[in-house]
RNA sequence: AGACCGCUAGCUCAAUUGGCUAGAGCGUCGGAUUUUGAUUCCGAAGGUUUCAGGUUCAAUCCCUGAGCGGUCUGCCA
């Protein structure tokens, strides 16, 4: 078997461990996430990441859920990260792990730590230990704790388990070098005390073991090749090795990569919860938010969302994702697979004055991308609904091709109209809009030999059917709400985020199911929400449509 | 201040590991096609590779220094 290419400087050292024979060849990669929150677009690259790398090299990826810490970790978290990785496409390696799982096997490595001498057990404050710390560019001082025999730090472990001892009383601490340049070294503390319940092992456990002593341990017990994470656990990368290294496991190489960051999404948790508490969005899967949740809601299709990860390279520098990037991978996708159906959000009703009181059935492709897709059929009578917005009461030139007095123009799948004129209210807001049709200008058969540049959207007044739209725009007016030293996130806020409105839709939408996504031609991509009913279909925008139009 | 990491078009990445006029996608601007001002197609603009030295026949790549940005002093992950 040939090896694949490199992509990225990861897949480089992967191709180089693979050329050097280690493992056998064998890729095992891990997504191992803390079931304290919801996934969002952020996460979404790291499980390409680590999912697409396993693929390619033929080998496996496990998800495991780091839950060494019982006061934030939660069940129902697990049930909904699972669902939105399946959602994603990705299918992990056996059944999810978890590093409660492995309580048992990382307490007999803490003891064999204890039995080299590499670890003991410390009874200095949260405070103490912070002040041994030392500082950035100033060496720590050991605790008067360290130098404990081992038979007596092993006695007083087992105790804190046993849990004589109450929470914050004491410590395991790893003996390294208290004056090491990278803190993550100075004696870090291994284990800790908490009379909590877990969301799994319930109260068999008090003691409850830090990141640094589960997920690399984690790592080698499911002997996973490849640890992939996000930068900031560069340090810690020391400590992982130290341990492997003491603890004689499985050598798992930990890589870092830098996170990716989407212009107008907040990824971090706090920030999260503060939009979902605050009630500024209708909670973590709003479709206004950076969450897998929300933009599955929203529309976006799994395989835009794979593709726009994919696209935006694996590199150790920081970056800024443009929205518009998210959008063009979620266009295309859609483009091939929405059917093109008729809304008019702002509706306008037009009199073809010279149409007979009849209702005419018409026929339109669902999709001209994809033919395979069908036609549809399109009522058509003398009164229609059209967009307000594609209507001016003054003649226009030869360069606007919408409705104005004398213009000619194309309705879609139907007839070209020439608009005679409108009738307006006090106000002078256009109350009606009057034209004539050629009748020898029906698509498909034209034979009338009338020229119209534009064509435009419409739905039949006596069959459409009432629609809620929720058009929604950028959650923020900043793109990086975030970075501002002098401003909180939450002064960005865009008032104008969500728009709801009353709009018509041709009749087949009716049949539609929540989550299918349409093009509403001309307008933009708009999926069926769950709030849908028999009664009333709601559709978010998921997407507008691009515009090169300068009118 | 110390350690570590990073810096190539507006954005995100390439550059066969030191070798032709430094490429691509997205974006932008033109043009063609179009029964969606969408899609598709064609074309253009856009770079002193952060800066300054050095090594070399040759530097985006190696070395030194500087600048800018990031990370690290939880019993969070």
């Amino acid at each position: 078997m040939n090896k694949p290419e490199a992509d990225n400087f990861i897949e480089e050292f992967i191709v180089e461990d693979l050329n050097n024979g280690k493992h056998a060849g064998r890729i095992h990669t891990r997504f191992p996430p803390e079931p304290n929150g919801y996934l969002h677009i952020g996460h979404a690259k790291a499980i390409v990441i680590n999912f697409e790398i396993g693929k390619k090299f033929g080998g496996k990826t496990n998800l495991r859920m780091d839950d060494t810490n019982p006061s934030t970790e939660e069940t129902h978290f697990v049930t909904a990260i699972e669902n939105d990785i399946k959602w994603l496409g990705y299918e992990w390696e056996g059944e999810t792990r978890y590093s409660s799982d492995y309580f048992d096997e990382l307490y007999a490595l803490a003891l064999k730590l204890i039995d080299k001498g590499l670890a003991f057990v410390d009874d200095s404050t949260v405070e103490e230990i912070a002040e041994q710390k030392g500082d950035i560019d100033e060496p720590g001082s050991n605790s008067p704790y360290r130098d404990r025999p081992i038979a007596e730090n092993r006695d007083l472990f087992e105790r804190m388990k046993a849990g004589e001892f109450p929470d914050g009383s004491r410590v395991l601490r790893a003996k390294i070098d208290m004056a090491h340049p990278n803190l993550l070294l100075r004696d870090p503390v291994l284990y800790r005390i908490k009379h909590e319940a877990h969301h799994r092992t319930g109260d068999d456990w008090c003691i409850y073991p830090l990141y640094d002593f589960a997920h690399g341990q984690s790592d080698s017990i499911e002997e996973i090749t490849h640890s992939l994470c996000s930068l900031e656990f560069r340090h810690h990368r020391d400590l992982y090795n130290w341990l492997i290294e003491a603890l004689e496991i499985f050598p798992s190489r930990q890589i870092e990569f830098a996170r990716m960051n989407v212009d107008y999404l907040v990824t971090s948790k706090r920030r999260l919860k503060k939009l979902v508490e605050e009630g500024v969005v209708s909670g973590w899967d709003d479709p206004r938010m950076g969450t897998l949740a929300g933009m599955r809601r929203k529309g976006y299709p799994a395989e835009a969302l794979r593709n726009f990860c994919m696209r935006t390279g694996v590199t150790k520098r920081d970056n800024q994702q443009e929205f518009n990037f998210l959008e063009h991978c979620v266009r295309e996708v859609l483009n091939e697979k929405a059917d093109r159906y008729m809304a008019v959000l702002d509706p306008v009703k037009l009199v073809i004055t010279n149409y007979p009181e009849t209702t005419e059935i018409l026929t339109s492709e669902n999709n001209p991308e994809e033919e395979a897709r069908g036609t549809r059929e399109i009522p058509f009578s003398r009164e229609l609904w059209v967009e307000r917005e594609d209507y001016r009461k003054e003649p226009q030139n030869r360069k606007y091709f919408r409705m104005a007095p004398e213009k000619d123009v194309r309705l879609k799948a139907a007839y070209i109209l020439h608009i005679d004129g409108h009738e307006e209210d006090n106000d002078g807001n256009v109350t009606q809009i009057n034209a004539t049709y050629y009748p020898e200008s029906r698509s498909g058969n034209d034979t009338s030999g009338i020229k119209a540049k534009g064509t435009l959207h419409w739905v039949d007044a006596a069959t459409a059917i009432d629609i809620e739209v929720r058009n929604y725009d950028k959650l923020f007016t900043d793109p990086t709400p975030m970075d501002h030293e002098d401003k909180d996130f939450m002064d960005f806020i865009n008032p104008e985020s969500l728009e709801v409105i009353a709009a018509k839709g041709e009749p087949a939408l009716a049949n539609a199911k929540a989550g299918d996504t349409f093009q509403f031609l001309r307008k933009g991509y708009y999926t069926v929400d769950e709030d849908a009913t028999s009664e009333k279909m709601v559709f978010n925008l998921t997407c507008g449509l691009k515009s090169s139009w300068k009118g």
